[in-house]
DNA sequence: TAGATTGTTAATCGATTAACAATC
DNA sequence: TAGATTGTTAATCGATTAACAATC
């Protein structure tokens, strides 16, 4: 894989932008400063200015993202980091695990939207309500290998129990997926070519629990001054 | 809120730790070492040593967690964490939007199992499926002020469309709510006292996505080579 | 021109890694 | 005692913020 200088943090923000352009796209906004856009998406304007210098240099881009006095050229810009980013591609993408989870996933729009279709669903249950879903193919697992190689699938999702995560990457990988999104909470072991990004709902709940407890014990403790 | 010293950075990790102990603690492991845990996670051990120890500073903690030469004892190192991320405490959560994200995060695990309980549903849809579930009440989104007030619910998850979050939000702050996990991919804006963690789905893909199109264009280059 | 805002360098801040004495 | 592993300080690395000249 090429080395890429841009580092998953300034990523994320990347994603993020490219998201806040595309609606301010659709409200025919012209022109956009990083002051404004950071009051929008609650981030700096410095931050902004320098994710755009850095991802500039990273694709090695020769002009200006923006316009000094007016701000960054909303369609112009969100061209640059579609193109980047790989975005409205419509890749294929195959998702293991159509539990409740895996089915949210399916009619979740956001992804559809940015041209990151889930084509291909494989769970070891074939009844489910789900089946019947427009432009969405159902398989067994014991499937897996044959039709991720037959249609060359570079991305999945596991969205299976965290017991039978590992197994499930073994067979993908062995199947030539290369770029994993896991919502199994649990660590997963992969080939050095392969990219896996953990996508663990507990662990922003739990995060929020640690400041709930904090601040009840300072309640009691004013409390107790009281 | 107390000032904490401890980065979100670490208290994710301290989440994943977590989970690891617990899954250890009930295979009956005694001792585990930063480096043996690091394996199981794909976290170096001096990060993991590190982060306890950041960790035990902020919480003032006098003795030290691990034993010199055999590791860290699961179960107190456990029950420690337990107690300050404030898990298995019972907490009552509100879910506002009961779709199919919603529903998954209703039936999902993970939740439960450390004691962080999805209780009161809202959705402006009574029509649900998934309205029939043990242990859950459901409402019109009419009564949050009214269920939430009289509760005393402090956290609260949002699983509404982007268009609809920044609604929900400033009523369930209005409500009493403190700590919010935001799915609904866009930024919402709150008063201080109020903490949000964003947990936006589509942003990882995005980040794949990257890579994928990074690594095409790569192949591409060392086919137009040979 | 005056006002606004970018691009970019330098300064600061925070997080990770390295190293090793302490000690089980 | 010898081997292992923690606790903790120092060194390094990376990310954010500040600052301001360039320029629309």
């Amino acid at each position: 894989m090429r080395e890429t200088t841009i580092s998953n943090t300034v990523l994320e923000r990347l994603a993020i932008y490219y998201r806040s352009l595309k609606r301010l796209e659709e409200n025919k906004v012209d022109y956009i400063s990083s002051k404004e856009l950071g009051e929008i998406l609650g981030i700096s304007s410095d931050q902004i200015r320098r994710d755009l210098y850095d991802f500039r240099m990273d694709i090695s881009y020769y002009h200006d993202f923006g316009v000094r006095g007016r701000g960054y050229p909303v369609s112009y810009l969100l061209k640059i980091l579609e193109k980047s980013l790989g975005l409205n591609n419509n890749v294929e993408i195959a998702l293991i695990g159509a539990g409740s989870l895996g089915g949210a996933l399916i009619s979740y729009d956001e992804f559809k939207k940015i041209g990151l279709n889930i084509k291909y669903v494989f769970d070891i249950n074939f009844n489910k309500a789900i089946r019947d879903l427009a432009g969405i193919e159902f398989y067994d697992v014991e499937q897996i290998d044959e039709i991720l190689t037959k249609n060359q699938v570079k991305m999945a999702i596991i969205a299976v129990p965290a017991k039978a995560a590992q197994d499930v990457a073994d067979i993908i990988v062995e199947a030539g997926v290369e770029l994993i999104l896991n919502f199994a909470p649990t660590y997963i072991e992969v080939p050095n070519n392969v990219m896996v990004r953990n996508e663990d709902l507990s662990i922003g709940l739990i995060g929020l629990s640690y400041y709930l407890s904090n601040k009840e014990s300072e309640l009691t403790f004013v409390k107790n001054l009281g």
